[in-house]
DNA sequence: AATGAATGAGAGTTCATTCAT
DNA sequence: GATGAATGAACTCTCATTCAT
């Protein structure tokens, strides 16, 4: 990585940082800069404009999701172990770019109306897919319940996760690993006992970690 | 109701709107007083500040939403009956306010940091210790699974009900009861099949709504 | 005078009140009419104008000020009865419209740059005539200074004497004529001692307050 | 002094010469722009507010203005000689800053009220007891006359001379200490032929320019 | 006579952006 | 690579004024 580049990574992370923090409208580029340690005009020499910043920040997001959601995807597994993959693979993105998770979950809505933002719409279409047909597929197999509203399902399961990059902070007491199955056996299992549940056996295994 | 009280809920209302859709930042108040049919100092004659119609939208939303829950948490429910009744009048407001809930989800960790919007974090903690408690009352009493991580319940269930907000719209196909009742039936029972499972008598029985 | 004359007497005097508190151009005349007991707009049904209201205070006041010194200056007196007469003339009309002249004094020079205010002009121009052709006459005639720069004594004068609305209040514990005396003491005698000075034949007479 | 600074100066004495002709509340930051050459929110690269302008101006002159001061009150001279070294120091300074010190007469009273010029306040507090006590000393020693009432003779003392800045204008016939000299043999000594007078050495002396 | 609601011009201020140095 | 100074559009808000009632 070229020094240059590098100097780049720095200043897009610290403009996620503070995009997560105070929103994309309230965050000033003169606030960025400060944080940066430079100018506000000293910006511009490494970006365009402060659209292309968070443009930059939320496509290499997305760009390194969808590589580990493919790769889920692709795998071959069954539904349910499909869901379980893609909400761990969630939570490990979570911890790793949780600032630009805070902002693709904030301000996606509002940005995909410009057309420069149009793959934020279209990976929100695979996303659907993915889910919706992951989730079709089990109710079809009959790995989950047959009165499941998938749509609603979908909405349900795809909220839960993002949503908790509002408040995870990395280096907690959690790990996402942690996190994710925690989430699973709610969704999957529900908060209420299952009088013959043996435990062990339902209760989502831990994925391990890719190095 | 006076006529000027009429008007100022309208613009309220409208505002309400705007701020959902936009964001509270994103929004000028030009836009609103277009949307509102008037010329953007006019709004000054009804309202102090932008300021001040945000607080005006949001305590007015937490004075009715806590009207509800009190009712709720006073009437001497089970921990189960309690979730059911709870999730099932948040949906009610989002359906009544669900511009006003939009906007909080959005806004209040932003608002909050002011001394104005005190109130925001006030709810928030008077939030956190009804779904807590009930929850510890849950898992003490057995109703709620022995393993539950309830803050992370808490968060979980607190989230994913707000979100809803973000896409809910008022007269669609599902009545909020109905999205309760689905919402209550997943978080409850998990979406995977409980083999023993009767259904009825484990489903959340609808809660009638209130003349 | 009919009680509309009557009511308009009143709000003109509040407005002069408030003006010479704040200063004309930091008076809303929304808070001329709190002060008057009526909304912003119905002050429209009295006046033309917020500028309409101030011309009429001054120029109801100057119209009051010219009486008073044509009779004095019509009188026939010696330079040194005249400023005496003048002086004392003045500080009456600080104390029967001290808010007029606080007004006069802060304002008139910006004011004075508008055709409608005119007049301002047309009466300074009389009261430096009036001032400077009873110093030169004195001079002249010995009973003032031969040394004296009459055009920076007008000033002195002049000045000298408004500038007292600035700080006096009516009711005080001086009456006009007292101030008149004292200030006409330091003016025509200074204030370090005369040796031969016997008292009360130097200093100025006490004009009786006319009926 | 540094690029930065001196162009500092140069807006901030831009702007004393426009509020001084024009009036605080009156005068526009896109009239001081103009006047700089530049656009209204360029003012704002260099300044934080319209308020910070002027605080800027008054404070600045009024540091100067109590070096000058407090030079002459610790010089240990008797009072007369007092008067003559203050009003001489006031017209010099009216010569150097006679725009702030227009500023200063207009405005004090109006700005004073906030918080952020109690400094205009206090200064005046330092300035009532510099005076009153010089002639309070005064008339003890019997240097000026027993009769004075100093309440008003300070009062008289200190509009008189500030006044003068509203028409005084630098480069004009007069020197300051030429109009010093002036002022002071009228307010010492009146505008009235003292009989015995030898003139020269009861008439001030000129004060000579520090260099 | 007065109200209530609005207008519209213009105020102070913010901020992304530019560019010569 | 970065600075310092400026631009210009847009923003929130103020206020004198209007007018139907």
């Amino acid at each position: 990585m070229t020094p240059s580049a590098e100097r780049r990574r720095e200043l897009l992370s610290t403009a996620a940082e503070v995009f997560a923090a105070q929103g994309y409208n309230a965050t000033t580029v003169r606030r960025i800069a400060d944080e940066a340690g430079m100018l506000a005009g000293s910006l511009y020499y490494h970006f365009d404009s402060k659209e292309s910043i968070v443009d930059e920040i939320l496509s290499t997001f997305l760009n390194e999701l969808w590589a580990g959601y493919d790769e889920v995807l692709d795998a071959g597994l069954g539904p349910r172990e499909t869901v379980e993959a893609l909400v761990t693979e969630s939570f490990r993105e979570i911890d790793r770019h949780h600032a630009a998770v805070a902002i693709y979950q904030k301000e996606s809505k509002h940005l995909s109306t410009q057309p420069r933002f149009g793959y934020l719409t279209e990976s929100q279409g695979r996303f659907e897919r993915a889910w919706l047909g992951t989730l079709e597929r089990g109710v079809a197999e009959g790995v989950f319940r047959a009165d499941l509203d998938v749509r609603l399902a979908y909405r349900f399961l795809r909220d839960t996760v993002w949503i908790a990059a509002s408040w995870y902070r990395p280096g907690g007491q959690h790990s996402p690993e942690e996190i994710a199955r925690q989430y699973l056996s709610m969704v999957l299992d529900g908060i209420t006992p299952r009088e013959e549940q043996t435990g062990r056996d339902r209760t989502p295994q831990e994925t391990p970690r890719r190095p």
